[in-house]
DNA sequence: CGCGACTCCTGCCGGC
DNA sequence: TGCCGGCAGGAGTCGC
């Protein structure tokens, strides 16, 4: 669920209830998130006010006069906005009330979702060297370029780092590689300037696709259908194995790359 | 430093 | 129908 376009499609739900509410209280039913929640957490921002809910990669940040809320979703976190006292479910962790006597809700089943706290959470480590937004000024085909020099991994590998940029997961790496035709086990250093302009490219088009389709998303997330996928219509390649290539009818191919499922068309992807 | 493997955890689906 | 193995949209960490 939480690739960048569901996590910017939450950002974009919940901003409206939580900006100028103040936090009443802080519940936490179970803090054995990816990283164990810092005691301490509840009293640094009970009876602080939200002034924004602003996102960094796949990182919701809440801004609050005191310091920031950082919260990852992992491979199976929703937030969802409750009224307070709404009984919780098995794994419903975590609250953050609100004066207006609605609730922020954390769920996450795997528990591989991470909550912090930071005065300054751009500087924090998990986020300081993270590299930038696929949708913002700083991403180019010139940036993978230069990064990719003298790199031996799968281009799809490379692509999905955090590091290189942000938000790309495993459907959005398959789907990006297939708009610009490239095969996703190509060596990342052994790829020109020009094809990784039309990677950036695809990265950007297919990534403004799916926050599209992820509005839609949300009034199912809300009305607690989950995310029946509107934007799995769209996806050319992930996972439809044996299926027809939408570009050339060959079947696509499934194979593991970097121990992670992956799928592509071989005659359309060089 | 780069790379590949491993790890955390629960839910769900397909196959028998 | 019920059980079981395998796999899942992430990403930090470790060993080489």
């Amino acid at each position: 669920m939480p690739e960048l376009p569901e996590v910017e499609t939450s950002r974009r739900g919940i901003a409206p209830f939580l900006e100028g509410q103040a936090i009443t209280r802080i519940v936490i039913r179970d803090r054995r998130l990816r990283w164990p929640v810092e005691p301490g957490f509840e009293r640094k921002l009970t009876g602080t006010t939200i002034e924004s809910v602003d996102r960094r990669a796949k990182y919701l940040l809440i801004r609050t006069g005191r310091g920031s809320v950082i919260l990852h979703l992992g491979m199976s976190g929703h937030v969802h906005i409750v009224d307070t006292g709404t009984p919780a479910g098995v794994h419903d962790h975590v609250d953050i009330e609100l004066a207006s006597g609605k609730a922020l809700r954390l769920r996450d089943p795997r528990r591989f979702g991470s909550l912090h706290f930071s005065a300054t959470p751009l500087e924090h480590p998990l986020l300081a060297a993270l590299g930038p937004e696929p949708l913002g000024p700083d991403f180019s085909g010139r940036h993978l370029w230069e990064r990719s020099r003298g790199r031996r991994v799968a281009v799809k590998q490379f692509v999905m780092t955090p590091q290189v940029v942000v938000g790309v997961g495993n459907i959005y790496a398959s789907e990006s590689l297939f708009l610009a035709g490239i095969h996703p086990k190509r060596a990342a250093g052994r790829i020109a300037e020009a094809r990784y302009e039309r990677l950036a490219d695809a990265v950007r088009t297919v990534l403004k696709k799916a926050i599209r389709a992820g509005g839609t998303t949300l009034r199912d997330f809300y009305g607690g259908d989950g995310e029946a996928g509107y934007f799995k219509q769209e996806l050319a390649v992930y996972d439809r194995e044996d299926l027809p290539c939408v570009n050339c009818g060959d079947p696509v191919r499934a194979d593991v790359i970097g121990q992670r499922m992956s799928y592509y068309c071989v005659r359309c992807q060089t």
